[in-house]
DNA sequence: TTCATTTGTTAACTTAAGTGAACGTATTCT
DNA sequence: AGAATACGTTCACTTAAGTTAACAAATGAA
């Protein structure tokens, strides 16, 4: 379990004997079952996560209706904004499949920061490129149809399509469940020609 | 000038004359003349930049159209796609209005972190936030009409529906500029009943 | 097992965005 | 100044998404 968590650092920075036990040493390992909500709409928390199995979804509650905004799975950090806007949250995050994952807080970074400063490195440089990836799919997102953003999933992201409610990934696409459903149609229609 | 820039870092930390001096020393400041395009599709570029006054927009150019996807305005920062990725540059970068703006290249950040390491705490609490503003920013795009993500940013950004040509703040609302001008007609139609 | 709820699909109808064209009005270029 | 281009809006028409409703299948709970 703890070697899935190294692996994924070690693509950003080495890590000796003594700074793995440190992190052993935070136990932060999680087993959550199917339907557990991490974080609901108001809570003030500042917990972050990292999935080494299973997948977490986030959505907020408008008009009784959930609009899922992202799906964390295998090596996903996810940290909810209310964690970094302190006030409280206005989504919730929720265990779609039962999951395996690292619970951390701000307290903690700050205690391995002063221990190893290179996790701090490591910390900016993760997020950074989180910023990026996350810009990117902004950017396809707002350049491009309901349809092309479908295809483009199932390109990049094939398991989602296949492990997630429909209507959950729908209100992901930015989309009502039935024209997710028409569009698939669709699509099925035009392959046939 | 300098003051503008102080002034928003000393929102994240306090600054000595001694680590002032070494931001000016850095010789950052660039005036840029309407219309200067900053970065073209296909370049590698390591600049990153501040916007002190004026505004700067990014695009992709696909199938000859200009896809707007954000405007960067006073006290906004602007790390183009490609100084993280290390590939070339999907997208442009141009100044819409003249402006003042900073460049950066991460060879001087790691020479400010060596010599005082709080401006690296200051990046990751910096881009950790942007990070979260940009999640909030891309669930409410994802969870809203065009229409509603209009009249948002007629709330939120007010200043950049008028500065900004109508065309391009159509496709930063991902519509096209004929979609855009109906859906202000029928607000005012709306507005009159 | 049975009953209720959730989920996914289809259909008919409504509403809004995409498309192509026209037209007046800036802007820019020479 | 005059021509060319770019820009914003309007219109008619097409296409796709929203809405409401119905229904079957899967899931869960009693």
């Amino acid at each position: 379990m703890e070697q899935i968590l190294f692996d994924f650092l070690s693509k950003y920075i080495s890590l000796s004997e003594e700074e793995k036990e440190a992190i052993i040493a935070l136990n932060i390992f999680r087993h959550v079952k199917k339907g557990t909500i991490l974080l609901k709409e108001g809570d003030f928390s500042n917990e972050g996560y990292f999935v080494l199995k299973g997948c977490i979804r986030s959505y907020y509650l408008l008009d009784g209706e959930e609009k899922t905004t992202e799906f964390y799975t295998e090596m996903d950090v996810l940290t909810p904004n209310c964690v970094t806007t302190k006030e409280p949250s206005k989504h919730f995050i929720a265990a779609t499949e039962e999951a395996i994952i690292t619970v951390s807080n701000p307290d903690m970074e700050m205690e391995i920061f002063e221990k190893f400063p290179k996790f701090e490195t490591l910390c900016r440089v993760l997020s950074e490129e989180l910023l990026t990836k996350q810009q990117i799919n902004f950017d396809e997102f707002r350049t491009s149809s309901p349809e092309e953003r479908y295809l483009d999933l199932t390109k990049k992201r094939p398991d989602l399509v296949q492990r997630v409610p429909q209507h959950q990934l729908a209100s992901y696409l930015g989309i009502k469940p039935q024209s997710l459903s028409r569009l698939k149609a669709r699509i099925i229609q035009k392959e046939k020609k």
